[in-house]
DNA sequence: TAAATAAATTGACGATGGTCAAATCAAACA
DNA sequence: TGTTTGATTTGACCATCGTCAATTTATTTA
């Protein structure tokens, strides 16, 4: 009577636990049935490539369970750390909304399962339910709106200022809800990819933790950050930053 | 007879010459009827703001003639010009399509005309019309695709790479089209807004545009550029890049 | 046209952060 | 457990770029 096993997943869209969390929400039954038949399930492994820059677009990805990087890189092998895609998050829907083909990489950070949805059930799920494409564009819109930040942030802000800024992002997003008071936490990444993450090296990020933690902001024990008061990253970020 | 002046634009969206470079070249002429009834037209001077970061969304501006920039600045008063909007381009729709507030701000550059389309009809068009809201998806889409390779070249690349790339992006928009060759151009920006678009102050402006001046690269006149070979700004851009 | 204001440039200086090489640490594996 | 491999850290160096102040050049305005 089990319909789903918690070794493979959910073996279809209706009863898949994440579905709620993504656009696919706002589908009928039948267009749920539409999005389950062009709908195939892949496992990677970490640093397996679900798609490369340059590729065509493939569709649309569910992320179910694991971590997906999404990477952009230069003709130098210089690169950047662009987002972290966890479950209920959508992946690949950049290139296939803008009819072009992938503009960045993505790769597993850890085992990944991912639910691919092929270019025309995606097409004609938008083309016939509006309030999808609404959710698109309400997703694509937020997300440029975070991009352009981001391009504020570093035209004006030191190395360190984004490191703060970007262990604030991950804490609310991945850790546990805490306003101030200590916090402790595990970094998602590796020093390498917290530095892409905020466009420096890592040689910087190494440097930069250290004198963090001699100024007793945070400590650090390989991937565990214990951060004594909250509010102090949020100074660091904001110099101006008063209660 | 003159159903338009020229000096004071079209009088309605019908007439428009502007619109057909718009997403509204989609809209029958019920739905245009409906465009046509929730627009009003605004004059700005140089200088004046049409909407600030943090301001609620009004609508969607429709530009007609002059230029606008879009800017972010942040707490400490440092800014970066992330757009220039010119006639057939829309302004504004990415807050009003995140649902959000505006995180930008927006102030004309050149003396402008602007059509405001309020937010109920944006709304009611794209719950109806479900080829407009296709239509924002591509270009929310490209554009964010666009910021993401910002992202990337401003953590790889020096000051006059970037400064390469925004000419090459300049003249590929607004200036005469040609691929190789002796190329002469206005830029359509100040040294100061020039810096802020690729994340840098005026004086490394003024100094990344001399040295390219005593390499030959270019001859600036005041806002007059001259390329001799526009592929040395290529070149500038991509250095491994060959024919 | 002269005076006033703003824009752009130049100079001097220093800090931030990138590069390269070596050393240390951690993890995977035989 | 010893070995190998990769990740991280550290050191030394210096180029790029930002900052501040002063000057020159344009642009307005009276």
């Amino acid at each position: 009577m089990a319909d789903q096993n918690p070794d493979q997943g959910s073996l279809n869209c209706f009863t898949c636990q994440t579905r709620d969390r993504t656009e696919w929400c706002v589908l009928d039954d039948a267009e749920l049935q539409l999005l389950n038949k062009g709908r195939v399930t892949k496992e990677y492994l970490p640093g397996e490539v679900i798609f490369h820059e340059g590729d065509p677009c493939r569709g649309v990805f569910c992320l179910e369970t694991g971590m997906v990087g999404v990477r952009k890189t230069d003709a130098d092998g210089n690169s950047v750390l662009l987002y972290l895609v966890t479950p209920g998050d959508t992946l690949g829907y950049r290139a296939m909304l803008a009819g072009e083909d992938y503009r960045a990489s993505a790769e597993a950070l850890e085992p990944t399962r991912i639910c691919v949805i092929d270019v025309p059930t995606v097409r004609s799920l938008l083309g016939h339910n509006p309030a999808l494409g609404l959710r698109y564009l309400k997703r694509v819109s937020m997300s440029l709106g975070n991009a352009e930040e981001k391009i504020l942030h570093n035209a004006t802000l030191s190395v360190r200022a984004r490191f703060a800024h970007l262990l604030l992002v991950l804490i609310d997003k991945y850790g546990e809800k805490s306003t101030n008071g200590p916090t402790e936490f595990e970094l998602p990444l590796s020093r390498h990819d917290l530095a892409s993450m905020i466009g420096t090296t890592p040689e910087s990020m190494s440097r930069t933790i250290k004198k963090m933690e001699s100024d007793g902001v945070a400590r650090f024990t390989g991937r565990i950050v214990y951060i004594p008061e909250i509010e102090t990253l949020v100074q660091e970020f904001e110099p101006d930053h008063f209660v």
